[in-house]
DNA sequence: CACAATCAACCTATCATACAAGTTATTTCC
DNA sequence: GGAAATAACTTGTATGATAGGTTGATTGTG
């Protein structure tokens, strides 16, 4: 009779761990180079040959874990040149995201939740840190989310730069990347929701939030601008609720 | 003369996109193929011999590209068996935050920010949906901090148990992954904050922090969670301040 | 000497083939 | 009918070859 407490993540069938590869081991080598040699972003790494010669493998093995590595974008593959250290930015956790939306593992009132949590504090940040041409930026992106009520493309990168530039404005690069990952996982879910919203009126709501928002953090009011945040998300919430997601 | 408004993000030297390879286009029509089949999570993939066969290329390129999802763990790979599509959990995230830490395009205190604008949410919300065997469990788990706070390792995991319990409760999938992801990037940095507290009473203090979230939590009350969760991370600041981050 | 064209060396992208080893379905034998 | 042996399939790795991109050195020229 084993004593244990009931695991809230329910124990896998536990498959054993899946015996660790070639291609692990080289992919561990060459991350353990990079921290090891402190290798910054653009900096290049050895060639695969030379990999392939070090870790006593071939270069097949190498260059699995070299494309393992670039999916991740912890580096950059080009023909012809060797690879070099990538650059943070957050297209991997968007990628993982949609993975799990079209997987149906989340569900898009769950991304909005998490985004809620993140810009609440992003908002807050940017009205506190942003510089004057942060706040003339984001009126700007404002005022250009009025021409294109009717052109759902434009607005959804309109919507997506004007969020990721706040939390630029919160000078702390990590937000910008999340922010940038949650929402454009969005990009598949979003054209249902706009589209329940036929006219013009309820159309000019939305974009009256956002405007709310960077006006608040021009003034500089933190306070206003978590109010104006959250009147913009329950707007988007009533929107996830007619287009038939709950 | 080209008008413009500066850019946020300093324009990158725009490096022409990189040309596609016939493995990015591999990796397209496997992805297509899950989301246009509506594969699940388990379902299996038809073999890298066939895609080979559909798309015309050799088995390598198949290879990589299916190496390149499982790195982003979208599959699974074992030998002998079919791929098959994989959950999501938030292993990529942390890797690709640990990697951004390492390679300093991001600091420890930075990441901690992020922590408290998620788990802010997510205390409040366990506070008012947790069921009461997550109650206690997270009292249990809290429990057992009080008896490693010599056992830096465990100390580690029992906190990141925690803090992942919290977000379980919350009911809300994304954010257990999104803690779990952005609390074990600190599985680096930590040591040296805890480092810093050498006293027992010291280290005691960060156990009490976390008391009041679960005690608070237990209670349903999201006012009160809130703010020992807001204390809590007070304290880990200032010790990464002591560390000699800031 | 500065500068541009040329070339050699190196590197990645892809292919074809081969074989070992792990999994799964089938068949065979008791 | 059930268990053991086996066949068929699949992934993991190796080897060797070639095409094409990149880079830096060389060379020729104004």
């Amino acid at each position: 009779m084993h004593e244990r407490q009931a695991p809230i993540t329910p124990a896998q069938p536990a498959d054993p761990p899946p015996p660790q590869t070639r291609v692990d081991n080289a992919v561990r080598a060459i991350t353990d180079h990079i921290h090891g040699q402190s290798l910054k972003v653009g900096d290049k790494l050895p060639s695969e040959a030379r990999f392939a010669e070090w870790l006593g493998v071939s270069r097949t093995v190498i260059r699995e874990a070299f494309k393992s590595l670039s999916a991740m974008r912890i580096i950059e593959m080009r023909a012809g040149r060797r690879a070099q250290v990538c650059g943070f930015d957050g297209s991997v956790i968007a990628l993982s995201l949609t993975h799990a939306l079209r997987t149906e593992q989340i569900n898009p009132q769950q991304l909005w939740d998490a985004r809620r949590a993140v810009e609440t504090r992003t908002v807050a940040l940017a009205a506190i840190r942003r510089s004057d041409a942060e706040a003339r930026r984001l009126l700007a992106l404002v005022a250009q989310m009025h021409d294109c009520v009717d052109d759902l493309a434009r607005m959804t990168e309109h919507d997506i730069a004007f969020h990721v530039a706040i939390a630029e404005a919160s000078r702390n690069p990590l937000f910008p990347v999340l922010v940038a990952a949650l929402t454009s996982a969005m990009r598949e879910t979003n054209p249902m929701v706009w589209r329940q919203r036929r006219d013009d009126e309820s159309r000019q709501e939305v974009v009256h939030a956002h405007e709310a928002i960077a006006q608040a953090i021009a003034d500089g009011d933190p306070e206003a601008a978590s109010n104006a945040l959250a009147r913009h998300f329950d707007l988007a919430s009533q929107g996830l609720v007619m287009a038939g997601f709950n």
